[in-house]
DNA sequence: TTGGTTGCAAAAACTTTGCACGGTG
DNA sequence: CACCGTGCAAAGTTTTTGCAACCAA
């Protein structure tokens, strides 16, 4: 998967595409939350965030960043999240809007794939509630071939840290 | 999967017996507040959950909802989740695996679905890549008819409010 | 210019906590 | 009986909203 800082500039590109096709406005302090938050590794949660941002700006508010993570969340660049009892806690979710994840139970590698008939079963269920798909999010779990016990079955994350 | 009726004592059981375990006590409220968790299909918040108990007992109040909550957490019969921006929901643990979700992204109600379609392909998709299945999620999320601006068009979560 | 956007502060929503009383072990 | 649990209300947190000034298109 692309580095944090790969990714970024993609992001931004979508994100600019959603404002713009939603009549909204590109600003900088959208811009500064938007990059602050696609740079991130892993979750961030609203605090790290405006902490990140008023490093540049420091006027910046609660209100613009919970307005922007909102406007990221509708247009599926972020997914908030929560673990346990804790705070709310946003995602990067660009990078999972056009693959899906195969998770191995055993070593914790994630393969991605894509699968078009999926897709499409995907977006029958969505209509045949009368929704308009805008995302998904798929995790398979499972074993991969070496935590099968198959022989020469190699651990896929094995195979990839040779590299 | 087991009906929801059906896993109800089991369940309690487990409760009963992390209570005893950790030298807390069975009440009449946490056995209320526990059975009417089990006992729910899918998803609930905490008002959803107060309305349920306070049918027996109209003097529960949030704190002990909560408190009960946590507990429930704590082994790990309930996980808390959260769909989107919405409110903190529950579920009972280990029911994920045999539902997914679709989630309008407007107004946040979160419908359950299978399809046999899907999983089969998913099934597919692992054995593609040498592994072997053993869970998944599952989460789609789009606009509601009402969301889309389609006249007549029902909101799911309105048209369950008023029953 | 025309809206959408921002920062602030106030309001609302959601959770947790302190305390006196009540119930379980 | 000792102590944990409960309900209530108050306190804490987190998130949303109203509004005047601002800024991008």
């Amino acid at each position: 998967m692309a580095s944090p800082e790969a990714r970024v500039e993609p992001l931004m590109g979508q994100f600019h595409e959603y404002l713009s096709r939603k009549q909204l406005k590109s600003t900088k302090q959208r811009d500064l939350i938007a990059r602050a938050f696609f740079a991130q590794d892993g979750h961030v949660s609203i605090d790290d965030l405006l902490g990140l941002v008023r490093e540049d700006n420091s006027r910046i508010g609660y209100a613009t960043v919970y307005r922007t993570l909102k406007l990221l969340t509708e247009c599926g660049l972020a997914a908030a999240r929560q673990f346990g009892d804790g705070q709310r806690i946003y995602e990067v979710a660009g990078d999972t809007a056009h693959h899906d994840h195969l998770i191995c139970i055993e070593c914790q590698h994630v393969l991605e794939f894509e699968n078009e008939d999926i897709e499409r079963l995907q977006d029958q269920v969505a209509r045949s509630f009368g929704f308009n798909l805008v995302r998904h999010k798929l995790e398979l779990y499972g074993l991969c071939p070496k935590a099968r016990g198959i022989k020469g079955g190699s651990c896929p994350r094995e195979a990839e840290e040779k590299s």
